[in-house]
DNA sequence: CGCCTTTGACCGGCGC
DNA sequence: GCGCCGGTCAAAGGCG
């Protein structure tokens, strides 16, 4: 589908992909986006039924043909200007067409983008021949041609209009992240006018020092914990090097994204250094990872000097990021290197829970559990735990930002303030009255538990946990964790979530634009050093795809990496403060803490 | 030989 | 205090 996204999805399950290979036998999910593009081959294990609207027919799944679903997107973050989109199963086509914000349709906006299915052909050619009954097939040929040859018209037609879409989203996105950059000076000012002449003190001392630090070390992954600035600028780094061998320049998006990231690092040293807090996610910046971590908990006990940073670790630690995907093999392939160092049989479940931990650098935290559901066996639950403390390579990049982004989130609800409870209430309002049921923060578990769930379509009336689990705020989070944290990392998943559903060319919820028109802010200190250019998404969707066969972890990985590709459609005004919620997943939240 | 998986033992938290 | 349970450790064995 070439929407204005101009997203197109082909699938051939069990496609192998490459880096830096073509792999043209294979099916990719092609995303489009300015004069980026990048694809990757998908298996279509849970997702299939719903990118049957978009996706190519010549799907060797036997996909069977069904009405296109009606689509509204909201590219514009305006709100002046929105693009409908709507579906014909029998000719393949999209129409699109560019309302205004009364929902009149612009004139002379009506267009028809060809799917390039080419279904009219077949479909009326033979339902015509059955009618007609070879009366002239003649004519229906040349009937089909003419047809074939005005829809090759419009084709060229919707391309060149998609072109505009896309200069234009990009010219929105653009002029987004330098009012992001506005945003976060303006929080950034007001924050330090909030704070004491000695926090400022050393706000100014640790924007010297993240200098030092940007300078000595030169990578610094998964730090995304309460600010993400670390990811963001890796990434930033990562694009750099991706951009090296495409060749392609730098955007201006992805140039305000850089700057963004910058002041993003300032703000991050800020929280840095008004509280001890976050040392165990500094790991990067550590000399020993061994003193951080799990692993290492037990040194980490033994270390007397950090007894904020303990509990916070603790708490960093407990978080989980479960993956909820279809998969036939034993486990996900989210680019890390694994060693099994347990399997337990675990109560309520017929089948053994393998324990995981990160074997890529000697005392990395991370660990993960692997357990198929009791319910549906083909659903396999991958559960994260804790951040890497070591460089990852691009294939993991996706992944661990994902889960480390999602952890994070969960951990800025984890304070008493007002903030977290405000923070955690954002984050269900955001999800809860949306429509897909890909996300859910349950601390139901004896861990506070972000699920994103990728088995299931969002359908609206799919919650997959009951509201009643809803909002505790977790206890003992320093304030200015969440502060920063928290705004931001319900919109990444929002915006992962919502980019899955245009992924998945599903219905948009209709709350998402009211998210957008009224509640949704952008928070800039996650979601900006998210968008470091499409080069940055489509190098690390790419490499989690690579070396993900699965398509559902795949597609997460992708979701995140496509946050911060620029594209931000539902991205809109910075209206007001704290209120994040553009997000469009299912979230129930509970604590146990 | 190194790395990995397997698997029983062990530990700590929690509820009764 | 005891048992349950989740999680981890570490010895043993397998594999390339």
């Amino acid at each position: 589908m070439d929407k204005g996204w101009g997203l197109t999805l082909d699938s051939d399950p069990g496609t192998k992909f490459f880096p830096n290979k073509t792999n043209s036998g294979g099916p990719f999910f092609r995303l489009k986006q300015q004069r980026d593009m990048f694809q990757f081959p998908v298996s279509l294990a849970g997702f299939r039924e719903d990118h049957q609207g978009t996706s190519s027919s010549s799907s060797p799944s036997g996909q069977e043909k069904r009405p296109v679903a009606v689509d509204e997107v909201d590219f514009f973050s305006d709100k002046k200007t929105r693009v409908v989109v709507g579906g014909d199963d029998k000719t393949g086509t999209v129409s699109v067409k560019k309302e205004t914000s009364h929902g009149e349709a612009a004139p002379g906006s009506d267009l028809d983008v060809n799917t390039g299915l080419h279904l009219l052909t077949a479909n009326a050619g033979s339902d015509q021949s059955t009618v007609d009954d070879g009366v002239s097939s003649d004519m229906e040929d040349k009937r089909a041609k003419n047809e074939l040859a005005q829809l090759h018209v419009e084709l060229q037609r919707m391309n060149a209009e998609n072109q505009k879409l896309r200069d234009m989203l990009s010219h929105v996105s653009n002029n987004y992240s330098a009012l992001q950059m506005h945003l976060v000076t303006l929080m950034q000012q007001q924050r330090n006018q909030g704070t004491e002449s000695t926090q400022e003190h050393e706000v100014r001392q640790g924007k010297s020092e993240e200098k030092k630090h940007d300078v000595i070390v030169p990578r610094q992954f998964m730090d995304l914990g309460p600010s993400g600035t670390a990811e963001a600028d890796e990434m930033s780094h990562s694009s750099s090097e991706e951009r090296t061998q495409s060749g392609s320049p730098p955007s201006n998006a992805e140039i305000a994204s850089k700057n963004y990231v910058k002041s993003k690092n300032e703000i991050s040293q800020f929280d840095q250094e008004t509280s001890s807090f976050r040392d165990g996610k500094r790991v990067g910046r550590e000399e020993s990872p061994e003193s951080e971590g799990w692993g290492p908990n037990k040194a980490q006990k033994l270390n007397p000097a950090k007894p904020v940073d303990q509990s916070t670790e603790a708490t960093m630690r407990k978080a989980r990021v479960s993956v909820r995907a279809r998969s036939e093999a034993p486990m996900i392939t989210d680019g890390c290197q694994w060693r099994k160092y347990g399997q337990k049989m675990a109560k309520g479940n017929p089948c053994p829970r393998a324990y995981y931990r990160c074997t890529m650098a000697v005392g990395c935290p991370v660990r993960k559990q692997v357990q198929r559901c009791a319910e549906d066996r083909t659903i396999l639950i991958t559960t994260y735990e804790g951040n890497h403390n070591h460089p990852l390579p691009p294939a993991a990049m996706a992944m661990a930002s994902t889960t480390a982004a999602a952890a994070s989130m969960l951990l800025s609800g984890s304070m008493p303030s007002a903030d977290g409870i405000m923070n955690q209430n954002l984050l269900a309002r955001a999800i809860l009255p949306c429509s897909s049921s890909v996300a859910t923060i349950s601390a139901s578990a004896p861990f506070p538990t972000v699920t994103l769930d990728l088995t299931h379509s969002p359908n609206p009336l799919q919650f997959q946990r009951p509201p009643t689990q809803f909002q505790v705020p977790f206890p003992g989070q320093p304030q200015n964790f969440a502060s920063v944290a928290a705004p931001q990392l319900p919109q990444v998943i929002g915006q992962a979530l919502y980019n899955q559903s245009k992924f998945s060319g599903l219905q948009l919820s209709q709350d998402m634009g009211s998210a957008q028109l009224g509640h949704q802010v952008p928070h800039p200190q996650l979601q900006q050093p998210q968008q470091p250019t499409l080069a940055d998404t489509v190098s690390a969707a790419t490499a989690a795809i690579t070396a993900d066969p699965s398509f559902t972890a795949a597609l997460a990985a992708a979701i995140t990496s496509i946050i911060g590709g620029g594209a931000h459609p539902n991205s809109s005004s910075n209206t007001s403060n704290n209120n994040n919620n553009n997000s469009n997943a299912n979230t129930t939240t509970t604590s146990r803490q």
